[in-house]
DNA sequence: CAAAATTATTAGATTAATATAACATAATTT
DNA sequence: AAATTATGTTATATTAATCTAATAATTTTG
């Protein structure tokens, strides 16, 4: 019905986490928990009640709604089933789960989050695929830059710790970043490269700290 | 290094996209594609020249630089293991799968998208573990709301088409709501439940509409 | 090659989410 | 109860992404 943006759907659950904590909550409170000022939070909150998500008399307590307290009840159960999968199917550190939980709540279809909790009991009704799986994602990929051959395109795993980590980070290089070997003197040794549009002039112990995956 | 709003990332994917069709990009094309208006484009292209993502020179085609090149492959890379996952792991059909990339390849953190490609390897690597994953995803929750017991919370898996069907979908409630059950007369029929901040009473043969699971 | 059509740009507005500065109300303390 | 401190509000501005209207450059065509 009532369309949220994700900016507001974000105070909707900052100001029942509020309440739930606290019994009230007051904008003082939201402005400090979304790291926002004063007025931000007061023109925030006025959108909300213009919804009829909460209601708010000035200078006074912000209370949810029926309604609002329904959406928010939605919400939260999206994002529970959604850190599940992050941190029990994946197995995920929970400061990364909840960052990216956070972004999913707001983005994944129904039927995407639907097949997550399929594969999340899946999973839990299945311990020994579980067990096998985490084996598997453990297991370290084993290519470095320099086995890869002249003309194919790879993606950065993991840069291990070397005085080329640096060098690439500032350049802005991370995993995921895509490099491409471009040439190979005889030997191996050096190795010409580009990525994210630098020519980069590699020695074989450098392209070796570069755990790469070619696709 | 350089950031690129959500937005700029994919007005760089479209030119890229643009430029591998048709060889050139020209203003008109991105705007089409995106569906804005010229002017909107203008200023978007200027603003990722700017950044020295693309050249462009009044009047003229737009060209990606290296730099920007770069960029654009390794955010093509993350979507297609994205939509691998969706599609692949996950089977879900095309469309939403493309809508849920296109979303999740500005949200995921590397470490999360990593663990999503161990996932589709692991599956790719074991047909026998995905296709008991398939069959399981495919059987229907059984449970239906004239199930859950008084002051029990539900999650709407599903609403079978019947009459309730359209009045629900008005309501606003659709998969994922949260629905309460806060009285049931004698033989439960009928019941009283609350959901997106609506009091209403349904007959037993409609609640059996309404698949539903407890957490 | 001049007129018409196509494509691009500039100027000026709008909206959502943010900020700072100035002011107003409420609560606490001496 | 007056002064001080805490909290909230209003006014005004900024930024990114969008728009419409007006204008300009380029290309096509009769």
């Amino acid at each position: 019905m009532t369309y949220l943006s994700e900016t507001q759907e974000d105070y909707l659950l900052d100001i029942l986490e509020q309440v739930k904590a606290n019994s009230v909550a007051r904008i003082k409170d939201i402005a400090q928990k979304r790291h926002v000022s004063l007025p931000t939070a007061v023109s925030a909150i006025k959108t909300l009640a213009e919804k009829n998500i909460i209601k708010h008399e000035k200078y006074s307590y912000i209370q949810l709604t029926d309604y609002g307290l329904s959406i928010a009840q939605t919400l939260i159960e999206r994002k529970r089933q959604i850190l599940k999968f992050l941190v029990n199917t994946l197995g995920l550190n929970e400061d990364i789960a909840l960052k990216d939980a956070h972004k999913l709540e707001h983005d994944l279809s129904d039927e995407t989050l639907n097949m997550l909790m399929k594969l999340n009991e899946f999973l839990a009704l299945n311990p020994h695929i579980k067990a096998e799986f985490d084996k598997f994602s453990k297991m370290e990929a084993k290519m470095t830059l320099n086995e890869v051959k002249v003309g194919e395109s790879a993606r950065i795993v993991k840069i291990l710790d070397s005085p080329i980590k640096n060098k690439l980070l500032s350049m802005g290089a991370k995993p995921q970043t895509i490099v491409k070997v471009e040439k190979k003197a005889p030997l191996g040794d050096p190795i010409e490269v580009t990525l994210l549009g630098y020519h980069l002039t590699l020695r074989k112990d450098e392209a070796q700290n570069i755990v790469v995956e070619v696709q």
